[in-house]
DNA sequence: ATAATATATGCAAGCGTTTTCATGATGTCA
DNA sequence: TGACATCATGAAAACGCTTGCATATATTAT
C-alpha cells in the first residue's frame, strides 16, 4: 500500500511537505507542489482517512441519521441531500435506523466512533431530543420535526407548517361542501410524533370553526404511514361510520390505500367518497383518480437542511428554525357530496 | 474525551487488557472482564474507529454503493438489505451514486481511503465492471446485474432471471390473445445496461416463436425507469401505432406511466389496452386496475447478497452467481382484446 | 520437589497522518 | 552591511488503538 511516505522518499521531500501540498496548505512552493502532485497523481496514491482522522480528531464527514425509511417520502428528501451534499463535494454517510431504534443514541455513537463534523437527522422523535440531544455538541439539522421550541443553539430545523397544511386539507373539503369527514393516519398516543399531532390539530381546528362534528370514534382512524396500514384504516372507518363523504389522509400513501379501500367497500371516489392527501409524492399524479394533496417541498426542504448545516459547520452560525411553504395540488379525488 | 487510556488508568490494568476485553479475546481473567467491562459502562467509552482501523488496516465496515437511488426498486433493496446487517450486527456505510458517477472507481476510492471488509454494489453497469473491476480486492456483491461471465473470483451476483421474467410476461399477453404488442423501457443503447438488454431479448423471443410482428419502429418505445418517462414514452408509441392492444413495460412506474398515458390517449385499461410491468413494487397492487407484474423478490435479493458477502468476508468462500426466483402476479390490467 | 506447560498481564512498537517548532535560505529596509 | 522579517522545509511528536513478545504466576506432570 502506498503511504505518504512513499510519496515523501520518491519526492525527495518530508512527509510534512507532502501532507501539505494534499491539505493545500499556502506555504509551499508552487514548484514543489507541481513535483509532489505529479507524483501522486503516478502513484494514485490516496491518504488513508482513518490516519487523517485519528489525528484530526474530527473527521470531514456529515452523518445522515433516517429514522424509518419505509417513509418513501424520506428517500425522496434523501436522494435530494444528496445532489446537494454532491455539488458542495461533501462526503455523507447514511445510518438508517427503524422504527425501533433510538435516533439520539445512535448519533451520540457515531459521533464518539466516528467523529462527524455535522448530523442531519431526517425524521424522529421530539421528545427524545427534548431529553436526549444534549449529549450531542456537533451542529445538527433536524428536518421534518420542529426543534424550535427545545432550545438547543446546536439544532435547526426544518419543517413543512403541518397545522396549517392540515387546515389547507381540510378546508379544501369544506368548500367542496362536506360535513361528514373522516381522518386517517398517525395515532393518538403522543409519542408517535409531533408530524401526526400537528395535521390533526390543524384539521380539527378547521372542523370546529365550521360545526363540522369530530369524534375519535366516529370520525378518526389511527394508522402507519403505508399503504396497507391505510387500506386497513379506512376500512375500518367506513365501516363504522359509513356516512362518511371526505377523507383527509395524513399521508398520500394512505391516501392510496384509502382510495383502494372505499372502492372494495363498493363506493366510488369522489362520487361517494372524497379523498385529500398530504406530502405530494409523484404518484398521486398518476393514481386513478388523479389525488388531491399538500405538496410539502421536499426539494428545498433537502437545499436549506444542507447547506444550513454546511454553513454552520464550517463558520459558526447560530441555529435556525425554518419552515419551508406547501403547495395545495387539486386533484379529481375531490368532488361534492352526492346529495 | 475518554480514551483506552483512561480505562487503564482507572481500572488498574494496562491497555492492552483492556483492548482484548474490548475485542472479546479469549485470554482476559473473567474477573478482570468484569471489573473492566464496569468502567467502560460508567464511563460511556467507546473507542475510536479511526485509531481502530488505522492499526487493523482494514476496517470492520461494509459499504454499499447504490447508483440510481431515483430507482426506487433499489430503495425496496436496500431497505430490506439494512435488516439483514442488523440481524448480524454489522456496520453498513452507503454510497449514493448518480448515474454519471463511475461506481468502480467510487469503489475503488472508498477502499483506499476507508478499507472496508466487503462492498455491495446495488445496481451499476456490467461493462464497467468488466473493464476495471479488477483494481477491486475486496469480496464484492453485484446486485441486479449478472457477473457469472466475468470471471473474477471476488465478485458474486444476485440477479432475477430476467430473460425469462421477460418471456413469461409477454406470454401472459399472447396467452389472453394479443397480437399486437408494445415494449415500452430500456434503451437500444447497448451500454444502458444487461437489464433491459436481457428484458428486450426475452421479450422478443416469444414474440418470434408466436410469429408476433415487432419492429423498433412500430413496437418499441425507449425510455427511462420512471411514471413520467413510462408516460411519455407511451403516448408516443400509441401515436404512432394506435393499433397496440397490450404494452409490456419493463418496469411498474413505466406500466403505471403507461396505464395513465392510455387513458389520457382516450382508451382504457384493459379493455382496449393491456398492460403488464414488472418488477411487483407494491403501487401495482393499489392502482386502479391492479397491474399484472413479473414480481422480483427483493427479500431474497437483499439477504441473499448480505448473508454471501459476510460469509465471503470471513471465511474465504468463492464467489457465487445465483439467480432468485421471480413470481407472475396476476392483474386486472390484462384482459382479452377486444375484437 | 522440579520441570514443563498454561494462563493472564504488561510493555512498547507501530499503524499513516497532521502539525508545532526549529532552521536555513532569501529578501527588505535603514 | 547588519538586523530583521518572510518563506519553505524538515524533524519529530502525537492522535488512540492493537498486538507480538516477554514476563510472572498458577497449574500439572514427573
Amino acid at each position: 500500500m502506498t503511504t505518504i511516505r512513499d510519496i515523501a522518499k520518491l519526492s525527495g521531500f518530508s512527509t510534512g511537505t507532502v501532507s501539505r501540498v494534499i491539505n493545500n496548505h499556502p506555504d509551499v512552493n508552487p514548484a514543489t507542489r507541481e513535483k509532489i502532485e505529479a507524483i501522486i497523481r503516478e502513484t494514485g496514491f490516496q491518504p488513508n482517512a482513518n490516519a487523517k482522522f485519528l489525528k484530526q480528531t474530527i473527521s470531514s464527514t456529515i452523518t445522515v441519521i433516517v429514522k424509518g425509511i419505509q417513509n418513501s417520502f424520506f428517500e425522496t428528501i434523501l436522494e435530494e441531500m444528496q445532489e446537494v451534499f454532491k455539488e458542495n463535494g461533501e462526503e455523507v454517510s447514511v445510518i438508517f435506523l427503524d422504527e425501533t431504534e433510538n435516533e439520539v443514541d445512535a448519533a451520540e455513537h457515531a459521533c464518539s466512533t466516528r467523529k462527524p463534523r455535522g448530523l442531519i437527522f431526517l425524521g424522529g422523535n421530539i421528545q427524545e431530543f427534548r431529553k436526549n440531544f444534549e449529549k450531542i455538541t456537533v451542529p445538527s439539522v433536524l428536518v421534518t420535526v420542529d426543534a424550535s421550541q427545545l432550545g438547543y443553539d446546536n439544532l435547526s430545523s426544518f419543517t413543512t407548517d403541518d397545522i396549517s397544511g392540515a387546515k389547507e386539507a381540510v378546508s379544501y373539503l369544506v368548500r367542496f361542501g362536506h360535513s361528514r369527514i373522516g381522518i386517517v393516519g398517525g395515532s393518538l398516543d403522543e409519542t408517535s410524533g409531533q408530524l401526526s399531532t400537528s395535521r390533526l390539530a390543524g384539521a380539527r381546528e378547521i372542523l370546529d370553526t365550521h360545526r363540522i362534528p369530530f369524534t375519535f370514534e366516529n370520525n378518526y382512524a389511527p394508522c402507519r404511514f403505508s399503504m396497507d396500514d391505510g387500506y386497513r384504516a379506512t376500512r375500518e372507518l367506513l365501516q363504522k361510520n359509513p356516512g362518511i363523504t371526505a377523507i383527509f389522509a395524513m399521508s398520500d400513501l394512505i391516501a392510496v390505500g384509502a382510495v383502494r379501500a372505499v372502492r372494495d367497500a363498493g363506493k366510488s371516489v369522489p362520487e361517494d367518497v372524497s379523498v385529500i392527501g398530504y406530502d405530494g409524492i409523484d404518484y398521486v399524479n398518476y393514481s386513478v383518480p388523479r389525488i388531491a394533496t399538500i405538496r410539502q417541498n421536499t426539494g428545498e426542504l433537502a437545499r436549506r437542511s444542507v447547506e444550513d448545516l454546511l454553513l454552520r459547520v464550517s463558520y459558526s452560525r447560530s441555529a435556525v428554525h425554518e419552515k419551508i411553504p406547501y403547495t395545495v395540488i387539486a386533484g379529481e379525488s375531490v368532488a361534492k357530496p352526492r346529495d
